[in-house]
DNA sequence: ACCTGAACACCGTTCAAGT
DNA sequence: ACCTGAACACCGTTCAAGT
């Protein structure tokens, strides 16, 4: 535990006013509605303090973003607790970010209003913060497919790697999501529901190289119904209501 | 083809100008230092007729977007007429947006500026047509996968639908080229070539699905070759150079 | 009726004055 | 030495004056 002296607690403290202030303004009124004079006065913070703690206003959206970040992440690790297959841990990844993204649908929003070029305008050390936080979400995947190597669940042959498979992975996940997200091409593909596809062609990709349990192997709706029963017996319950587990989403 | 006045084509030619300063200005000096008077002043354009072509300064960064999204679509289009196995043809899909992404730096760095919540302050018009253009992107994914189910190249068991497949595939391609351009996990991943990366986890999707040809039915660094040859010649040499085309990118 | 650039409103950031 | 809010600089947008 790293120890902070009283006035740093204090400076966090503030920090976190701000912050939930600034949330509350920009889900309410947008990123163009957003600004430092509101924030400083729904935190009760004096404008020229907010400058103590973050170097613009696009400072403020990325550590916003940072917040949202280590809530999913928490999830995340939550998720890879469960018992079973390295594949199944996979597929409670998958539903621990779905569960984010259905559940904290404001975290979601801030995490995509913090891209394009408010980066640019963010602290170098706010996007080293985000940076880390994405990179270990990375090595999370990254461990289970280690596991899988070392059960002998997964065998790679014509030189592939598990950097290639984790790559992969992210992008369907990272690209997917957006998608939904961004609701674009949402409508062109047709689909009705969108978190199941991304569940299905994982599998298809997982199938594709041969790691066991094959998806006709198992009862896989019975693996997300577990990790929901099991993991997120709350959050399940709160957005699928009672008994309506099956067959609905991933 | 539609015809247009005389003074709706000057109107034209002048949003070319405004266009071309404000590409210019956005590459050289990024989002935050592009103002409307640079713009006016490098295009010569008076400050508020620009208003007439554009309705804020972000409508103006989603037209550049709508630009290079049809440049990107342009070569897209010239991919599809590789005259090959509907497979070869998305390979041929995918070297387009390699090619787009490495031949034109500037337009992927504008699409990826183009995101975000600039978007929310463009106009809906403006917004619409770069729907539009993505959409058309879309469907000529999804002209592929039909015409492979035509010809018997695949066949969809297990409740899969042409939907899903464009949705992961697009989702795979859309997330893999974001990871790259960001390169916020890129280094995460320690993979040296992203690009052949896409192209790996592409036919392993593909072969999850038995989509015929199978990835060892075919010499694809072949065909990747034949679609630089005969598809993208010019484009092909100024990027890889002479004879530096085989097992390099994909 | 159309064009335009001077004026306006607004907002992010700073720093001189205060404690 | 630290804090702060008044002042500043800047920039997107508009509209009254001009043609």
């Amino acid at each position: 535990m790293v120890v902070l002296s009283q006035k740093q607690r204090e400076m966090q403290a503030r920090e976190n006013l701000i912050l939930d202030a600034a949330q509350d303004l920009l889900l309410r009124s947008g990123y163009f509605g957003l600004t430092m004079d509101r924030i400083a006065e729904a935190s009760d913070c004096p404008k020229g303090t907010m400058y103590q703690s973050f170097t613009s206003k696009e400072d403020v959206v990325l550590a916003l973003a940072c917040r949202s970040a280590e809530k999913r992440h928490a999830l995340m690790l939550r998720a890879i607790e469960f018992r079973g297959w390295p594949r199944e841990r996979v597929i409670a990844l998958g539903e621990a970010f779905a569960l984010f993204s259905r559940l904290y649908p404001d975290d979601s929003r801030i995490l995509h209003t913090a891209t394009g070029p408010i980066r640019e305008k963010a602290s170098r050390e706010r996007n080293a913060a985000l940076a880390r936080i994405e990179g270990m979400a990375v090595d999370v995947l990254l461990g289970i497919l280690n596991d899988a190597i070392d059960r002998g669940d997964l065998t790679l042959g014509n030189g592939a790697t598990i950097e290639e498979m984790a790559f992969g992975i992210w992008a369907l996940v990272e690209g997917g999501f957006t998608v939904i997200e961004s609701d674009l091409p949402h409508s062109a593909f047709g689909i009705a529901n969108p978190f199941s596809n991304v569940f299905r062609v994982f599998n298809v990709l997982a199938d594709g190289y041969g790691w066991r349990p094959l998806f006709a192997e198992l009862d896989w709706e019975e693996t997300l119904a577990q990790v929901r029963r099991t993991i997120f017996p709350q959050e399940a319950q709160r957005l699928y209501g009672e008994g309506e587990w099956h067959g609905d989403n991933a």
